[in-house]
DNA sequence: CGTCCGCATTCACCTATGTGAACGCCATTG
DNA sequence: CAATGGCGTTCACATAGGTGAATGCGGACG
């Protein structure tokens, strides 16, 4: 859970009782298995959850048998944090990988709003940058082409990743299939294929057994239009 | 700013003293004419500001000079909510009418915060939701037609519109121009032409001078696949 | 140690949507 | 009243990305 910590405390100081309050709200750590669903959409959360390792997505199911998966998360990101004040989960939640997953009750984090507000303005924060993320895929999807939206995914999961020390050098473990990819991006696994062929030729990275490493950061940053203003980096108190 | 105590007190209770402390926080209202950047991608704000009338887009401008409207915002909707905690603007804001907006400073949000727990996690809600509706976006972008997009757009507006007395009997004024539509949907002007005469040949709905009439709701609904949880218009304890 | 099975890769072909351009309607303006 | 400009509409044609299927590889498992 010290990814958590870690990832707030860039984007602002946390007090060490403010660390205590937030270690506080969160119950024991459970292991899932890679492709168990975690939330199913339409459930009424008493909770919220955090990721402590691994990583799981959160999606819908079309009526044509489609997936579409609207957002990704890693260590110290939380799934359904905005099932606090939504209760009503609008999407469905899938471990991707074996994860380790550990409770927030919504009882507990309303405890910290009445008492923590700077804690609070702080999980707003990360929801709000969930939104932010969002927008980016948003923007990827309507605007860009196939190629930069797959460029800009790599950015910003090396971006969030290396917040969380899971990505370094260039270089991160993303143990995610084409087909995973091709949800993701709302693409056929045949087009996911077709352009990590051409990230690979064009020199720009390399991608084998889920291990991802940037050749050419400037490169694919261009491509993807990336700018990681959205990812809020910077402390700044809020 | 009745709209937004409006759209607030259908997700939950507000206490008339929670209501005089919104209405507090609210600066005077201010004209602006259509066409106007509100805000500018990468302003730093001290203020969030509401949509008393009108509508306005959030945007990104890509580098081939395209535009992606990423959130489209109407009467007692914050424009900016996100960023009293963001403070840096990710996107760009555009008045798409002439609008009335009104400001809510920082500070001024942030001692509600300090005094209005409750109400501080309704604002909360209000950007949570937001970021449903990104989710539902992404979702029609990626694996929906264009034609299920723009008949899930149509009943997404009807029902926020709704909230705020701005839609009833299957009607609406949405003065926006296809060309905006297009960059809402991230399609061409002339697609957006099709798919539109695609609905009024259906028998869906009629669509002229800026006044939108759903015939058939039951099928454009379904032709969305819309379900209106992610909106939460239902009362329920926050 | 052979058999699966999931996954990546590649191919040939198809289609939803984009592009560029023309045309007409209407409101605004000089 | 003529000119202009924004917007909706339509056409002919171009292309990014989808579809279905075959191939092959490496790991898991009996």
């Amino acid at each position: 859970m010290d990814e958590l910590i870690e990832k707030l405390g860039r984007r602002d100081v946390l007090t060490p009782h403010e660390a205590a309050a937030l270690r506080g709200v969160l119950g024991r750590p459970q292991s899932v298995a890679a492709g168990t669903d975690i939330v199913r959409e339409g459930d009424r959360r008493d909770h919220s959850t955090l990721v402590v390792s691994g990583f799981t997505a959160r999606y819908t199911t079309l009526a044509d048998g489609g997936r579409q998966i609207t957002e990704l998360n890693v260590s110290g990101d939380f799934i359904d944090l905005h099932s606090f004040v939504m209760k009503q989960m609008d999407h469905g939640v899938v471990a991707l990988t074996d994860c380790v997953i550990a409770p927030a009750p919504h009882a507990a984090l309303r405890r910290l709003t009445e008492e923590h507000p700077h804690l609070t303005r702080l999980l707003w924060l990360d929801t709000v940058i969930d939104a932010a993320i969002h927008r980016q895929w948003i923007a990827c999807m309507g605007r860009r082409t196939a190629l930069a939206h797959l460029a800009h995914l790599v950015c910003e999961l090396y971006k969030r990743l290396e917040v969380v020390r899971l990505a370094a050098d260039c270089t991160f473990e993303l143990p995610l299939s084409q087909a995973v990819l091709a949800d993701v991006l709302g693409l056929s696994t045949v087009h996911v294929n077709r352009l990590i062929a051409e990230l690979r030729s064009g020199g720009v990275l390399t991608w084998a057994q889920g291990r991802v490493e940037i050749l050419d950061w400037d490169k694919l940053a261009e491509l993807a239009e990336f700018d990681p203003a959205f990812l809020r980096l910077r402390s700044e108190p809020v």
